[in-house]
DNA sequence: TTATATATGCTCACAATGAGTATATTTAGG
DNA sequence: CCTAAATATACTCATTGTGAGCATATATAA
């Protein structure tokens, strides 16, 4: 009787941290599956409700085993019915797997992990990092790429404004006319991207793409990732892009002492954007973030800076805040 | 092999909606189960991955069936390894259930609902509405209560850590001292009232209570719900109570045509605030999330007011923005 | 000594926000 | 008809938060 409703649930962790002022993500380089060969995956494991009473227990446990990574942060982000949307192919016939993914929050730690690696997200994400201005892969491959899809027959009757509806999408996403970058819509763009079928992913679960070509004429933005692991990374990133801003998430990701700039490479590398350096300062000594050490960094090249660590207490003060801050248009004053 | 690890998908459903000023939530009388008569459940379905191929659609595909309501917002909440905590007792011995809690919003028709019913929801939770004031439940049982708790014997070693900590934590879930009420903090507040063993729910689990008491000495606070129904409801209102300030899902519990008095009493109900009403005024017309219909309403006590309609363009022109406000502290200008 | 690089302090304009006052338009009741 | 009460709506004002830039301090390298 409940033999067609049972499934496995099989956790998948987006596990972060930054490193020489890169995010990097915990990937397992590829898979056995042929079907999607040298695709990278997130840490996967199945959760056994007999051994562990809860999803987030059972996802230490596992991530601990195989990796000696210590878990700092851990948050669920989301619970998918389909792995691969479209293409359950590649489960076991009959069995049914609902993936639950996790973040998690890391120091870097460069110990050699038997079997997984750490690659700086962007790779997979190219047009998310505007550290250094605007990616030029999204007006010399993203936007005419999505024209095109915006422009293209619609399934659907209402002609116009569904065209309307997806051109209305892109703007918003990508920041097209006058809309401003907005960094957390990360899983949105990556949903368009899937939808417009500019990713490998969309290929493989055949879905037609902007020339409304399939296959292996897809176009290739990005590094794709096995299954829906792009998609929970994307979720991911946009999670801890939207967090950071009122929780103090970025201290997780920090050595116990620490400069404000760096403690700023580091929320930089995570929203993929510049920060205004002396508001940052202002914020993050007004809202009580840190207290000083009253140590100097030794580092060359300039003044030396002072080192701050984490104010635990700001936890049990105010309702903890995070680092509010909004991008510089200006490269100047970085 | 795979025995110990198949479980069933339990979807779990908030149906919010606000009528009469007041939030409601579609509950089940009591179920079948004796372990807990009397007690209210959340509707709920299981999951067959068979037939439906993502969760959102098969938990829309159940509740229509049951309920003949349509849903409008819906949104994953949370997803449990642990129905009940650590009472698994009321499972089916050697089924494991995995419940995924949603949050769904609908228009509020009075229908008659075979099996469920609304329920207002700070019947669960009569500390949450503080749209007539402080609720004397506060400062009557809750602090106190916590007060003996936080002060309590510690079960880890570091005994006069673990007390400040626990002072702190109800210090900043119901605004004791200096510390401001915070609308979102639904959540925290119903896990720090299970910590402290203050919920039959908790008294159900097993924990000691404030006084060190299990079993029926616990204190009744709210009404309780079966399993862990009633913290995915508490899950629900924080998020939704979060979401309101910026993303127009208030819409969704508006008919077509509305007073902004009537919109603003809506978003009242749901944060348990009050708000400024001018400035309330203000904020919607400048955010651009409504649009004057011309019609007036003809409800009596005084100048008519000017029915709008919810502006469908915003969410293609800006990333369409929420009603940010903050409660008025003064209940002068209500 | 000077150029350069970084750290840190400070100012200023502007937008957003909380709160209040003032006025308009209705009904109820004499 | 007039007035009080109730509600709707417009406008003002002080305060705060935020984006941006200038100025100064302290190091290293040539």
């Amino acid at each position: 009787m409940h033999a067609d409703k049972a499934v496995v649930i099989g956790l998948n962790a987006a596990i972060v941290t930054v490193s020489d002022d890169q995010p990097k993500i915990l990937v397992v380089p590829h898979e056995e599956t042929d079907g999607a060969s040298g695709w990278d995956a997130l840490p996967f494991g199945p959760f056994n409700p007999v051994r562990h009473r809860t999803l987030e227990i059972g996802l230490r446990s596992w991530v601990q085993e195989q990796t000696q990574l210590e878990l700092g942060y851990v948050e669920q982000l989301y619970t998918f019915g389909d792995r691969g949307r479209h293409s359950l192919e590649t489960d076991a016939p009959g069995e049914h797997v609902v993936s639950v993914g996790y973040l998690a929050l890391t120091r870097g730690y460069d110990e050699t992990l038997k079997g997984a690696a750490w690659c700086d997200w962007y790779r997979y994400f190219p047009w998310e990092d505007w550290r250094e201005g605007k990616p030029p892969i999204i007006d010399q491959a993203i936007v005419p790429l999505l024209r095109e899809w915006a422009g293209r027959q619609s399934e659907a009757p209402p002609e116009e404004l569904a065209r309307g509806k997806r051109r209305d999408r892109m703007r918003l996403c990508f920041g097209v006319d006058d809309v401003a970058w907005d960094d957390e819509k990360a899983l949105e763009r990556y949903e368009l991207l899937y939808s417009a079928g500019l990713l490998l992913e969309a290929a493989r679960d055949g879905r037609p793409n902007a020339r409304g070509l399939t296959g292996k004429h897809a176009p290739n933005l990005g590094r794709p990732m096995q299954f829906d692991h792009r998609r929970i990374l994307a979720t991911a990133m946009s999670r801890l892009r939207a967090k950071i801003k009122y929780r103090p998430v970025a201290f997780e990701l920090m050595p116990p002492s620490f400069t404000l700039y760096e403690l700023q490479k580091t929320v930089e590398a995570l929203l993929g954007l510049h920060v205004h350096k002396q508001n940052f300062r202002r914020l993050v000594e007004n809202a009580g973030l840190v207290e000083r050490t009253g140590r100097m960094s030794t580092r060359t090249g300039g003044r030396p800076a002072e080192q701050f660590r984490f104010r635990r207490e700001v936890l049990n003060e105010r309702p903890a805040p995070g680092l509010k801050l909004a991008p510089s248009r200006s490269r100047a004053n970085s």
